[in-house]
Order: C-alpha cells, then structure tokens, then sequence
DNA sequence: ATTCGTTATATTCGCTAAGACATAACGCTC
DNA sequence: GAGCGTTATGTCTTAGCGAATATAACGAAT
C-alpha cells in the first residue's frame, strides 16, 4: 500500500529554527525542566540537544529556552511562553499538512484509475 | 523572513519509492535517455544513479525505467509511461503541498499578531 | 570551603555513508 | 573479432557526522 510522508521545518532568515527533533526536545525539556533529563529521555547526547536549544534561541527573535545554571539542584531549563506558542504552531502546520496531503494523494489515485 | 519549508515522499510496503532526488533523477533520464548522461548532468555518481533507479522499479509495481545494455550507442534507457505518471503525480502533490503550507502559514501568522 | 547536579564547551574516536576506482558484460558497428 | 559506449556490480578509501570522553563554570546548600 502506498502512501505519502512528509517533513516539514520552519526557517528564519535561511537557518533551520524548527523541526521534528527540535520540537520533540522542546517538548521533553518543557516536561523535565532540564536540558540533561531531556536528552537522556530522547536517548540523545546532552552535546547534541545544547547544541539544538542554542540554535534555536540563536536564530528566533526570543529564546525558545532559558536555562538556569548553578544552584539548588545545579540549575535547570524551562520553556518560554514563547516557545510553547512555537511548538503548538508547529504542530498545527504539521498536522494539517498530513491531512491535506494523504486526502490529496487519495484524490490523486482515484481520478488515476479512471484513467 | 520565517518560511515554512517541506519535502515529501511517497512510500510502497514501507519502502521510499518517489522523493526529489529520484523525481529530479527520472526527469533528467527522460531527457537524456541515458542513466549515465543523467548522472553527470547531475553530478552524482553513475552507481548512485543506478542504485535509486534499481530501488525506484523493485518497490514500484511496474518498471518506471527500462534499460538496454549494448547495442549502437552501447545501450540506453528511457522513463515508461508508468514512470511519467509517477513524476506527474509527484510534482502535482508537491506543488499543492508547498501552497497549502504557505497559505496555512500566513494564517497561522495573522492568528498570532491579533490574539 | 566542599559537595553536588546541571549547564557549557573542546577534543578525540569510531562508524557509516558517499564517492572514487576497477572490472565485467552486453550487443551493435565496422 | 576489435572497438565503443553504456549498463551492471564489487571493492576500497575517505570524509563527515555523531558519540563518547574530558573539563570547566556556576551557584545554592550544608
């Protein structure tokens, strides 16, 4: 059985801000309240989504994530109110877009056979 | 400037079977009727060429490119009728993808400066 | 001041995927 | 049958990316 899949990010300026990885760390950071949980959750490296958060926060116009270092418990991460707005636009383009794009692949074999 | 950008795939029993580099590779065979001609024009190597193409006719249910080997010009290869639909059903998809993106992005955008 | 857990960042290591290279088969032409 | 250009396929090397490791900084708590 054939079907379509699709990937979608948003750019800023040319530079990837979001994506499916970036949502799904933001996610987990805004559910741990670190970036370290987070990672370890998502089985990455704690390198590899640092390096993730600070792109985002580096190319959008507000941080996507504020991190807190040293502390009580050695600090912590959080979500910006901004940043949970970007994740729920993100998700509301993506599932849209599967939507519009399975009906469409539908539509797309029908009129085929009638050929 | 935030842009929403997307790439899109078609899959057969799991397997990738279209995508932009394949739909782009088959345009450029039909054109030139030769895999390795097609290849050069898009400068990636004769085997890569060969193995997408391979892997395009073992998922698809019928043949999307036919090659003769040996022969006047030592062989050749052309796009099957089947194989033209394919990249027209591809490129239709996509371009109706990228528009409903696009527009359902605005939107998104609009939502967001009123609230 | 020492300990602790987290953020922050450089460096090294290993693996995989892509490319380069090599070779064979094929069948028409001459 | 020799030559040619293309398809077909194996092997080997290389480059780039991610993982692992190491280390520093930070600030609250005790």
């Amino acid at each position: 059985m054939a079907q379509v899949k699709s990937r979608i990010w948003i750019e800023e300026e040319g530079a990837v801000f979001l994506g499916f990885g970036r949502v799904a760390l933001l996610k987990k950071v805004a559910e741990t309240q670190s970036i370290s949980a987070a990672a370890k959750a998502l089985k990455m490296s704690y390198k590899k989504a640092w390096k993730l958060i600070n792109a985002m926060n580096q190319c959008a116009a507000q941080p996507v994530v504020i991190t807190n270092t040293g502390g009580k418990d050695g600090g912590g991460s959080f979500v910006t109110v901004f940043g949970h707005q970007k994740i729920r636009e993100f998700e509301e383009l993506n599932t849209a877009c599967e939507a519009f794009l399975n009906q469409k692949f539908i539509e797309l074999q029908e009129n085929q056979t009638l050929s």
